[in-house]
RNA sequence: GCACGGAUGUCAGAGUGGCUAUGAGCGGGACUGCAGAUCCUGAGACCGGAGUUCGAAUCUCCGUCCGUGCUCCA
């Protein structure tokens, strides 16, 4: 919601550079880094919001609630801005992190000294900052200058939300002392509290164990990651532990990842193809005592459903859900893969496309539209070129087995290994693709 | 130092006082000329110590280690 490119689960763009860095042009720089975030935001199936607020555009919002929050008793002019000032609502402090006004005041130690030198009291945070040098500026009652960091979000998300809204999300690290001056500021400007009911605080990405950061080079944007993975790939990566931990993005993580997907995308595929008829039979009642084979399957699938949807409903727990979905392929795959009358296998089909589509489709995003997963892979130009060329040695390759010349049919192997092309032998024939 | 989280098999990672998931990896089996893929199946863990309890991965306390925040910028 309303968040910064800091707290997005992985950096979008390289480019962070300040205003002060720029001659000017920020305006453009900023459009090109919200384009940036749209395009992969959208390749990784997460949904648009209704509203995209910008705050240079709710200035005079700032500027009102911070007279607002002035004419209160609950803000103060100094030289150098406009401050709150904690202290005139004391109850309100810690409510996130459970800190103390005391605690915070040997934390902070000796650093504050010399920042913020216009501040009666060392807890208290900018609501206005005056005007510095080369740095874009509005005009205020308090002379020219830009809004503090944290009104910035009082401002946005009152106007959408009016007093108080369910949930606010956000970065670990934005707890304090963002959000708990988002409390203070909404709070005492609307006298209405809560402001928030639930806080959602994501962990942060690390790169093999280590912080993702610009200082460590260790920096993946989701643009390098889509270059060596589907985009779903990297979506089932995200959600393989619970939002609130920290998840460490690797190799191994992205391999592990794959692997479940394609699971889940074959299985998805195996009950799309098994559809023969449109209008399907009646199945038998779920029951997980049923001495029907098809009757305890459905009831096990039913029980799995019932299970995904208790995980998503306690506070997102994706891990637990993906652990039921993988649960339902497996048990999908066998019964498809069983014995069963054509009408059953047509109805059962049926069946398994909807739960797969109600629950790692819709609620997860970790499933493509059907024609997107029955797409025929062929439809790479490079599969295309050389496809006449393996289906020929792959007929050679046959002939060779059949007649149990073995060292001709590996060296056929080995020649399409050499054009870049791996061959696997199934139940129904061999099958290639680009290694 | 203070605050808030966390520590579960080889790895990743859920877990509701009694039964523990899921996936990878590893072992066995089916199918395979071989390899791979697929399917079936097995073994394997709850950071250390104390306490509460008939019973603790789960609750309490102590310890150790790890993460984040505690000045500015966003």
């Amino acid at each position: 919601m309303f968040t910064t490119s800091k707290t997005s689960p992985i950096s979008t763009t390289r480019s962070s550079i300040g205003p002060n860095e720029l001659d000017g042009d920020w305006k453009a720089l900023v459009d090109r880094n919200i384009e940036a975030y749209y395009e992969d935001m959208d390749a990784l199936n997460i949904l648009r919001a209704d509203a995209y607020p910008r705050c240079t555009e709710y200035v005079d919002d700032m500027v009102r609630i911070t007279q607002d929050l002035i004419d209160k008793g609950h803000a103060y002019e100094a030289n150098d801005g406009v401050y709150f000032h904690v202290e005139s609502a004391p109850e309100k402090y810690g409510q996130l992190t459970g800190q103390s006004i005391d605690a915070v005041r040997s934390g902070a130690g000796g650093r504050v000294d010399d920042t913020g030198s216009g501040k009666r009291d060392h807890k208290d945070f900018a609501l206005w900052k005056a005007a510095k040098p080369d740095e874009p500026t509005w005009d205020s009652p308090w002379g020219p200058g830009r809004p503090g960091w944290h009104i910035e979000c009082t401002a946005m998300s009152l106007d959408h939300f009016e007093k108080e809204f369910d949930i606010h999300g956000g970065g670990h690290d934005l707890r304090f002392p963002h959000h708990e001056a988002e409390i203070f500021q909404g709070e005492c400007h609307t006298g209405h509290a809560p402001v928030v009911h639930h806080w959602l605080h994501n962990g942060f990405v690390n790169i093999d164990g280590e912080k993702m950061s610009k200082s460590l080079g260790n920096f993946w944007t989701v643009r390098d990651i889509l270059t060596k993975v589907d985009a779903m790939v990297l979506r089932f990566a995200l959600i393989n532990a619970h939002y609130r931990s920290p998840i460490d993005m690797n190799e191994a993580l992205l391999n592990d990842a794959e692997r479940n997907y394609n699971r889940l995308l074959g299985c998805y595929v195996e009950a799309l193809k098994a559809r023969t008829d449109p209008s399907p039979v009646a199945l038998p009642h779920p029951d997980l005592a049923s001495p029907l084979p098809l009757g305890k399957s459905l009831g096990l699938l039913e029980k799995m459903g019932e299970g995904f949807a208790r995980a998503m409903d306690d506070d997102f727990n994706s891990r637990e859900a993906v652990a039921k979905v993988l649960g339902m392929v497996r048990e999908i795959t066998k019964v498809l893969n069983g014995a069963l009358e054509a009408a059953d296998r047509n109805a059962f089909a049926h069946y398994a496309v909807e739960l797969l589509e109600e629950t790692a489709a819709r609620v997860l995003g970790v499933l493509p539209p059907q024609e997107v997963a029955l797409a025929e892979p062929e439809d790479d130009p490079r599969k295309a070129e050389i496809a006449d060329q393996v289906e020929a040695l792959l007929v050679e390759r046959a002939e060779a087995r059949s007649a149990k010349q073995w060292d001709v049919a590996d060296r056929i192997r080995d020649e399409l290994q050499a054009l870049g092309v791996v061959v696997t032998d199934t139940a129904t024939g061999p099958e290639w693709d680009l290694a």
